[in-house]
DNA sequence: TTGAATTATATCGCATGCGATATAATTTTG
DNA sequence: CAAAATTATATCGCATGCGATATAATTCAA
């Protein structure tokens, strides 16, 4: 390597523009979430519970990989838009127990138009895309994979 | 398409595992940073000036694609630290200055630490790596483009 | 079985990101 | 050349992310 610095070049970093991309992708959903109501994290919660139909805070925390510190405030704003409803599991009164309100449910139509209005903001190849997102997802799981270790 | 809602299933989604990669990777800088007393961002900032040594604030925003009510909040926490001055470019007045400090470029042989400890955090390929950086700042410079193009 | 460890949420403090707005310096324009 | 527009920073308010810590419910263990 000619240059002793070269490893912390911003240029030869991998991280920045990971950190570039995922910034650019919250702004450009913002106008289109911004038509529900949602930020970005509040909408991939809301897309779990479109999916799910009640789902318990430790699930969410661990499918978005954040953290309880950022997930219960969220739901309450959530709440308080009148999206999701909280109560406790009777099985286990510690889990939170999340579901839709009828206002939540409602908005699963209206998000339709939001991945409409993202496709011509991403301009990928349809193999490009694929090989970002498995990239991305084997780094994904290592991560997983790494914290049960760290566990054992 | 077999479901009406597949577009909003958050498996099918690019932007999330972008999202939770990025956070990913800065839980992952955190311990290493701290060694330098830096952030993330901060980190980034400090890259272009081991390089640089000399940048205004509008490059800087321009370079890491961040607005400036980022950057100078970030940049008042540099020169608290020592690592960074601030001053006025007599050619426009209206142009900060950033330079490092003796703290500052001394930090930089601390920083090779940084990416020694990450590499063993990144289980990718060669060639995954450089198809993912490849192919995220093909993205960036989209952006750029369409960024120059609502310009006109 | 009861005190200790564990687990699931919640709270606090700090550092971003960013839209909106303010301010100061410079450039453009009529 | 003076007022208007533009440009570069700075400030404000809000919504994350997260490490550290607190609290309540449950499980484990002596």
């Amino acid at each position: 390597m000619k240059d002793k610095y070269e490893s912390i070049r911003l240029r030869n970093q991998l991280c920045f523009p990971l950190y570039a991309v995922s910034n650019m992708i919250t702004r450009n959903y913002k106008p289109l979430l911004d038509e529900l109501d949602l930020t970005y994290t509040q909408y991939i919660v809301m897309m779990i519970l479109w999916e799910e139909e009640k789902v318990n805070e430790k699930l969410l925390c661990e499918t978005l990989c954040l953290k309880s510190n950022t997930v219960t405030p969220l739901l309450k704003k959530l709440e308080n838009k009148g999206y999701i409803k909280k109560s406790k599991d009777p099985e286990d009164e510690r889990n939170l127990v999340i579901t839709l309100t009828k206002t939540g449910e409602a908005l699963k139509d209206k998000a339709l138009e939001v991945p409409k209005g993202m496709a011509c903001r991403i301009n990928l190849s349809k193999e490009e895309t694929a090989t970002l997102y498995n990239i991305l997802y084997k780094m994904l799981d290592e991560e997983q994979k790494e914290q049960r270790l760290i566990k054992c």
